[in-house]
DNA sequence: CGATTCTGTGGAAACGGTTCCACAAGAATC
DNA sequence: GATTCTTGTGGAACCGTTTCCACAGAATCG
């Protein structure tokens, strides 16, 4: 059921199927009579033409990228990520389209992807946010489709396009230390997150070792770990405020988190930068709106980079793929959101 | 040239066209020999296996919806819509894909329209914050692809989801009434927009209507209208701060607008909403960290909407539409860029 | 009234892959 | 040495449309 197809609506409609054919295309030369009747017929069939034959009688191709995006949590993340795409692909006369696949969990990843791999309707793979099994990256090269991820993971074998966590943890904590701060919280995600990506551990690490480096000890109670939501990133920060002796600065792993962190302080009656300073990662969009101090990632230009790259790839010899695009150097931009600590 | 077909590369490479296949699929049963020679002549003829036959000889059927979306000014107001459609998505079980047709101008609008109804790739279509002309309208129905705009325009025949643009204008403006400001400025696109949406100048029709029916004459001096984007919102309140009697609130067509009035405002030292109040017009998720009162337009809801009542079109008869659904009533958000004036 | 145009119509061939059946030739088995 | 099994291969048939050519019958014309 169904599976009607143009010859079974022929057959009953008793005329040929060329006939079926110029009904559907609107075509002038069917006589009203003979309309009406195939029309009926369509309507009691059910019947809809499949449209992968169409194209295939005239002769159009049509190209298309993937994007497959994670979950909705730090949505404009992903948004700063795909207007890059967006952006870069029509600064590139091609008549590429651009397929959104939305991801709901790490096995759902793994569906969507070996069913992309399966029917392969796609010439070219943009993954935002989300790490890939060695398994998932043999296949993606087994069945020859460029692909590259929007994100940075050390030590991958793949093109990943994106800024060093570890080096912005390190700039981001620096930062810090630079005006003065030496008790300094750090609010992130859990190892392993959810959709298995280290990004939060390797900014964790790059907190760690830059205040080893300056002769500060980590503490765990300054270290809070959670569900990467915005509301669960307010109720460590008041955690943190009920220390005994609560930080006077914070390091948030995201923009997203770092305005749930100036939130619940400001809820305590507190004041940011005054009392407490705020350094998110990221710098979204959003986060100049906001007058955030965060570490710029260069999310826009990554997915403009990334399209750029996949474009390269697919015209010519996929033997010798294109040198990976590399993002400009990450910085701390400065806004209004931390304040050196003498000036309290 | 680029061409090729499977058969020329059997031909080429003097095999059958099952071998062929069996190499581009990677079935094990090819001897090597004959799986580096048919690659080898692959590589010559620059073949790429025309993915549409593939579908069509494996009996796949892909299903997609497309999204139009508009150039990238207000990008976060897309994001929000789309989120919106991209939960819908989810939460129905279907195998719909989403595709992207970004847009640059409205002559692009309409080749891009024009390139959609003639390659009929897409089963049903999602209009974000565009306007169509009748002769589109008819092209889509004829054309048979379910359509909807994610915005509401005014006595159109086709369905829009969407909250009323004049409503709200009278709504945000009744609302600094009532806060007692009788001096309010309005900060908005021209007319007619870039883009041929009429969204502003409803919004400022409704902004009027409520001033002459609380007797305050709309003062040209207070009507600033320009490109839709930050700078130009900017140096557009900076004018108004220099009118000799400047506004004590300022009515924005769009919290992006807003946030450049509130920027200029604090730019002078002047202080948001102690020496003048801002609302603005959308509530992104943006407007809640910036603290921006606004006019709810439950800008995700519109999307989840859309891809729900797009998806119950298409299963059923095409000749009574689905009911067009609603969104609940807008209302004002209320924050803290708004406050009373005798409480100054 | 026969020749010519016009209007609708039927259906074969084509689009470019996959799949399945047939089969050759060498390897393994008895 | 005859039989069976295995491996690799060739190519017809098929997927569901569009398009083009052929053609019947009605209308128009000289």
């Amino acid at each position: 059921m169904g599976k009607a197809t143009i010859r079974d609506v022929a057959k009953a409609a008793k005329v040929g199927i060329g006939t079926v054919s110029r009904v559907l295309n609107n075509s002038p030369k069917v006589s009203l009579a003979t309309r009406m009747r195939v029309l009926g017929v369509i309507q009691n069939l059910d019947f809809h033409p499949n449209n992968t034959a169409r194209l295939l009688s005239r002769k159009i191709r049509i190209h298309n990228i993937g994007v497959i995006t994670p979950p909705f949590t730090n949505y404009y993340a992903f948004a700063d990520r795909l207007r890059g795409v967006q952006r870069g692909l029509a600064q590139t006369p091609t008549d590429y389209e651009l397929t959104l696949f939305s991801v709901s969990s790490l096995a759902h990843f793994d569906d969507q992807l070996a069913l992309i791999l399966q029917v392969r309707n796609v010439e070219g793979l943009l993954i935002i946010d989300m790490d890939l099994t060695e398994m998932q990256v043999d296949a993606l090269r087994q069945a020859g489709i460029p692909f590259a991820g929007l994100n940075h993971f050390r030590g991958r074998s793949w093109t990943c396009i994106g800024t060093d966590n570890i080096e912005g943890g390190q700039l981001a904590t620096e930062f810090l230390i630079n005006l003065g701060h030496t008790r300094i919280a750090y609010v992130g995600d859990d190892f392993p997150p959810e959709y298995g990506w280290p990004t939060g551990e390797e900014r964790c690490a790059g907190y760690k070792s830059t205040l080893r480096k300056h002769g500060i000890e980590p503490l765990d109670e300054l270290i809070r770990l959670g569900p990467y939501d915005y509301q669960s990133a307010k109720t460590r920060t008041f955690a943190l405020l009920d220390l005994p002796e609560p930080p006077t600065a914070i390091f948030a792993m995201s923009d997203f988190l770092a305005l749930g962190c100036i939130a619940a302080i400001r809820q305590r009656g507190l004041r940011v930068p005054e009392d407490i300073s705020v350094i998110g990662y990221d710098n979204l969009e959003l986060s100049f709106h906001t007058g955030l101090t965060t570490v710029s990632q260069h999310l826009e230009l990554s997915g403009e980079l990334g399209i750029k790259y996949i474009l390269s790839m697919h015209g010519g010899a996929e033997s010798e793929p294109a040198a990976a695009p590399s993002l400009p150097p990450q910085s701390v931009i400065v806004r209004y959101t931390t304040q050196s600590i003498s000036a309290a």
